[in-house]
DNA sequence: GTGGTCTAGACCACA
DNA sequence: GTGGTCTAGACCACA
């Protein structure tokens, strides 16, 4: 994983996380890496992955048993929601730079859709 | 503007005026700012707009005239180039990061024309 | 039991055992729990603990018998004044809280009201 | 202001400013002390104050602007949430601690009444 | 071992 | 000057 300076790392970690999370590669009530582990992996300071950590917790994506470890939630309206917001930012992003660039609605699913016929001929091969 | 550290600055910069020359807002034939202009409004050293401006002199998006300044390219073809490799790039990241949420072609034109639907109701209010 | 550092340890332990005998859960000529035994469930020195009984020997709560034990005082007024002075203190604490808040002596009869009502109906579900 | 090893000291911070608004001592909009400056008044590290406002701001109770300093919410909702939660508190620990010295809600009531006659008569000394 | 808190100190972003 | 982030390192609480 590689940190960008846009946004501060212990944001980037959260993003990862929760990336994970929506991707099921956590499952829910899995254990996620202890604070350390990730910190000597990603080497970064065990104090900023806790401050991320803390983060998911407050937000109820994860929640944290002392002396045990960190635990993604059970909670499945909470992971529905990760994917949502997710989904979310990568449509608006995409409707924000297209439209910049003068391309309206109609002319940007045509475009999409030649895209795709690319990309999955592209995976055939 | 502001820069990230995953670019060299000198290709941000390129990308930046290039995408000024799409949406029109630098059209054929016109002066772009000069070296010296664009440095101290970016706080950035003018050998490193000067390496810009080169790289886009060698792609022939724009053209130096000793003494005079840089000028956007005459040639229509390169700038339809410079719009569909923009358009390219931003079809190809949607694609790619919907797709690394399980979302297929389907539901992904699915959900683009219902955020357009919102998009646009936003726009009218 | 836990401890805190805003008074001695000594003292903390006083108020428990009072707090014991005031609740009826160590009764008039009942046998306390030796200095030993307390001692090494508190996690204290069995000085500390000493110190305490002594303290509650000479308010006169308890009395010591060389070689028996430490025994709960048979004085029915002591034990009221023990309550009496725990209730004053409760009493005392609520109105200073209140008035910090600029709650006056009606509308803090008012919310007690309310709020006993709410705890009798928790209690009754 | 004395800090006890109950609970965290940047909880304990957030308690006091808390305080301080319900009480009317900090005003909507008021700005509140630097980070620095309460550091070092209650010579705890600057770390451990920019904790607590943090997450003040997050609770929506106050507000940082960057280069100009934490400010006091003017939403009159939040604040006075920020009230009724104290007063709950208070009110609940009365009855809890009351409760278990086995007095029921009518002679509570009756000592509270009798303890602020008391109370008025020395004030009015 | 694992999370939680705190200090000391550095450096950045914003005004 | 003021808030925001991060590192290094210590020590505590819980299991």
């Amino acid at each position: 994983m590689k940190f960008n300076d846009l946004q501060p790392i212990y944001i980037q970690i959260m993003d990862y996380i929760k990336y994970l999370i929506i991707k099921g590669e956590l499952k829910p009530l899995e254990k996620i890496p202890s604070v350390r582990d990730i910190a000597s992996e990603l080497k970064v300071n065990p104090n900023t992955v806790q401050r991320s950590y803390q983060e998911l917790d407050r937000e109820g994506v994860i929640f944290a048993q002392r002396g045990l470890g960190n635990f993604v939630t059970e909670n499945p309206e909470i992971i529905d929601n990760l994917k949502n917001n997710k989904v979310d930012e990568i449509l608006n992003i995409f409707i924000e730079e297209i439209s910049k660039l003068g391309i309206n609605r109609e002319e940007s699913i045509k475009l999409l859709n030649e895209s795709w016929d690319k990309h999955e001929k592209s995976i055939r091969n």
